[in-house]
DNA sequence: CGACGGCTTGAGAGACCTCAATGTAGGTGG
DNA sequence: CCACCTACATTGAGGTCTCTCAAGCCGTCG
């Protein structure tokens, strides 16, 4: 079964994203919607910024699916987390910055140059607020590697993803494109493929999940997500 | 066997591994050493910081050991890193930051507010450092639990403890402070205390690690660092 | 001295991995 | 249009790592 390609391109999601994080000037959301139109085309498989490679910019998911990953001497690799649409990376407010993980593209993918934030006070906080959820989302991925069985893993991912979908407009009736192969998904969760596919059998029979062609149900969200203790991230108090 | 209080209270400490990640002003250093003078005595297991509380103020570990933690519902507790003195918690960059995990007294410690980056640039690019550097070991725990065996994730985690206290000017002759339980090591590296004890059985009889008494000595930190694949954290290309 | 917290060890069970083979859908070239 | 190839998904059998439960030990402190 080879994945689809997304069935809807969906314009500007990045754009919507950030704007969902602060309350963005017109201008903002000008500058964001020039840079997703002059962003570039990327290859599933390709390095898009390598470990230890000195960072220049910050850089946005435009669409497609990428991930930061690490890769062990013997081959082992660990997707340290995966970058949806609107999700920013090669972070720098350090001056001359080193990448501390390489970024691969999972999917093909249309990658831009995001916006400086210099210019703009409530693009600032958009991207700060990215980056306090891009931290919150690194920690539950250490306790989901640290403390969870493979199918609570893996319920506790998908969850995650619904979330941070639905945050940037991808989720209709609680179903979204999920362009990942199974490998993809045991190398996050710290699982070898074969198992993964093993507890997925069991999600799957148990009826709340379904995950074929590149598309994702969860059949009762909010059971699943009270059953796997699972609350949705906030890193702000603010409302707007 | 109870673990010693710290033999040697090491002053400043946490002003040193600031004032290495970034070069401070004589007026930094004075404010980062008032806040060291103000600071406040915590006893060990009081909590910090509590996970969704609104945060008000950066503050920082003076002496003594800390942890961010995140306890699941049926009471299994992962550690989702370490704080030394000198790392700072409580991150506030962007308006009205809630805590994303809670953060636990380890040890009988010692915890000051940080003074404030505003009026400095320098001491703001030290924050800024240090901050890169905890989300470069969120990454190696991610990938340490992910992807490493018990015996694995333990000597990178003893190696990359070395090297963070290293920067604090806490090591002598490859040996330092480990005022931690087996029990918490082991709630860092998601393994149960059990299977912790049996592995560091193996290692010491290796004769590579010594660990009693609280302190820890590495017989050939870089030996063990090669076999271990582990290469030093660096965050930025710059010298000073 | 007894109670307590932490360390150590044993025996057995369970989760997850490895190796290996088979299935299946799409893509490509003849 | 078919044969073949590739990438991914699936399944089986057996092994290993790590966990659970439980008991004993050791040093400290009251």
């Amino acid at each position: 079964m080879t994945r689809a390609e997304p069935s809807r391109f969906s314009p500007y999601a990045a754009t919507r994203r950030l704007s969902r994080l602060a309350p963005l000037t017109d201008g903002d959301i000008r500058a964001l919607q020039a840079a997703e139109a002059a962003a570039r085309y990327v290859s599933a498989r390709s390095e898009l910024l390598h470990e230890g490679q000195e960072v220049t910019e910050v850089r946005m998911i435009v669409s497609g699916w990428a991930a930061t990953v690490r890769i062990l001497a013997d081959g082992r690799r660990q997707i340290i987390g995966l970058l949806l649409p609107g999700d920013l990376f090669g972070d720098c407010r350090q001056s001359r910055p080193l990448a501390n993980s390489s970024v691969v593209a999972l999917t093909n993918a249309v990658v831009a140059v995001a916006p400086p934030a210099t210019t703009s006070e409530s693009l600032a906080e958009a991207y700060t607020l990215s980056n306090a959820f891009a931290d919150a989302y690194l920690m539950a991925q250490i306790v989901r590697l640290g403390r969870m069985s493979a199918r609570e893993r893996i319920i506790d991912l998908l969850l995650e993803l619904h979330e941070r979908l639905r945050l940037t407009g991808l989720v209709t009736r609680d179903e979204f494109e999920l362009p990942l192969t199974q490998e993809i998904v045991a190398d996050a969760l710290g699982l070898t493929s074969v198992h993964l596919n093993r507890m997925l059998r069991d999600i799957r029979g148990h009826g709340d999940v379904e995950w074929r062609g590149g598309r994702l149900i969860l059949r009762q969200p909010e059971a699943l997500a009270l059953i796997a203790g699972r609350t949705p991230v906030q890193v702000t108090a603010r409302t707007f």
